[in-house]
DNA sequence: CTTGTTCAACTTGTATACAAGTATTATGGC
DNA sequence: GCCATAATACTTGTATACAAGTTGAACAAG
């Protein structure tokens, strides 16, 4: 019991962050794990309590959360969102908006630098798998669309990322920490995409970019989908984690 | 002196609004009819003593307008971002992603009722005209937008119209006020362009409906530069889910 | 004049206090 | 038992207080 009030989200993503940022991120890691049902109702003073801090942070916290449509702040407390099947696939679809229209513009550009990048991180990202480290894993993961996203400069297209980009660092982050326990061949089809991705914008071959676009998303709607309907498995993955 | 001091946002549309929604939208006026110059650097203190409250409401409204872009909070202070042709024109680009990827989906759907309301929006828009009132011409104009954007129920969607939704109701406002004081001939054009959204939403007329999102941008504002050479690739992912 | 140090006036982030409003529960009348 | 009303215990929104850190200027030493 006292192994599940361990955070989810890892602390060493939280070096320079304030209390708001850090309630912020475990409160979002609670509630896409399941570990906070959706349909509940959260008020400033209990989770104030919960976590030992002023409500001040908390305000903040919730305020980004809603924004992120986790939660909705009504009249009395924050009511959690679910996170559906539907709606799992509507950020697909913002990801697939944002990445064709990057791609759009890479191709008119130079990509040598990019593609440059993307294979450092690539390569970062296989020894988080030779080590087995789930979260490194998935931060060099979401950092390499990152870069994918910021090399247009567009500020814009880069405020969209960064309304999506909390919700899909936990997705990938719960996702890749479940694989670890478990199957390892997918990391080598994982990597091969990325490698494909990478290729594509070398050349700046559209039909290989959406290929390789839609498998990435496979990749991780594929363990969603069980993440939700297996809480129990999950959670019971994390404490052995430790 | 004085009269420099009144506020650029409509009273009337902060009934039920807090104190720092009422300063994020105020300030939000400020800084994008360049009031406030770009490169200001503004104190929570300073701001709180200017509009007489604390500096509870003051952080809010800093925060939401860093998530609109117009803002960048650093160590000390925050310091105010330019509104550019570019960023102009990158609000144009999001608006025609969001508003395409909306219609690919509308016209899967039964539009009257969408068609409906537009028709009964357009109808406040010429009244508005009539009686010279620029706000309410704005408010029914974004209102129209925003009938489109969340006709096909897509909480992502929404999520991306809202946070444009701010500054694109600013420009929109100031563009307008700008017209009411000089040409009268615009509105004419502007309402036929409506019209023929609505008609080419009816009919899910697709070339229709593009003609008329771009006629649509090059009446507010600025122009839309041809980046919807991704639209085949774009169409082959919404596609690929049903 | 230049350089290094100290100090004072700022800044933000967080905690706490207060006011106004809302839901719930208790209570009184029937 | 049932309904209306009042008291109570919550809620949020705002104001204020405090702590920690940064900036910049005054100022002394060389």
């Amino acid at each position: 019991m006292a192994e599940s009030n361990k955070n989810l989200y890892p602390d060493k993503w939280l070096n320079k962050a304030s209390a708001g940022e850090r309630v912020a991120c475990e409160l979002r890691m609670r509630i896409i794990s399941g570990r906070i049902e959706s349909g509940s109702i959260l008020s400033e003073n209990q989770l104030a309590a919960e976590f030992s801090v002023s409500r001040s942070p908390i305000r903040e916290a919730l305020k980004v959360l809603a924004s992120e449509n986790l939660l909705r702040l009504e009249r009395m407390g924050a009511v959690v969102l679910e996170l559906t099947e539907k709606e799992i696939q509507e950020i697909y679809d913002v990801r697939l908006l944002i990445e064709t229209f990057v791609f759009e513009r890479l191709v008119k550009m130079d990509t040598t630098e990019v593609a440059k990048e993307l294979s450092k991180t690539l390569e970062m990202m296989k020894i988080a798998i030779k080590y087995q480290d789930a979260d490194d894993f998935s931060f060099q993961d979401v950092a390499f669309h990152e870069t994918i996203v910021r090399s247009i400069d567009h500020s814009h297209i880069l405020m969209i990322w960064n309304n999506l980009k909390p919700t899909l660092e936990s997705l990938i982050l719960l996702s890749m920490r479940m694989r670890f326990e478990e199957t390892y061949d997918d990391f080598d089809r994982i990597i091969r995409n990325h490698e494909l991705y990478i290729e594509a914008i070398s050349k700046k071959d559209r039909d290989l970019m959406v290929q390789s676009l839609h498998q990435n998303f496979d990749d991780v709607q594929g363990r969603v989908e069980d993440l939700w309907t297996s809480q129990q498995t999950f959670t019971k993955g994390v404490e052995h984690d430790d």
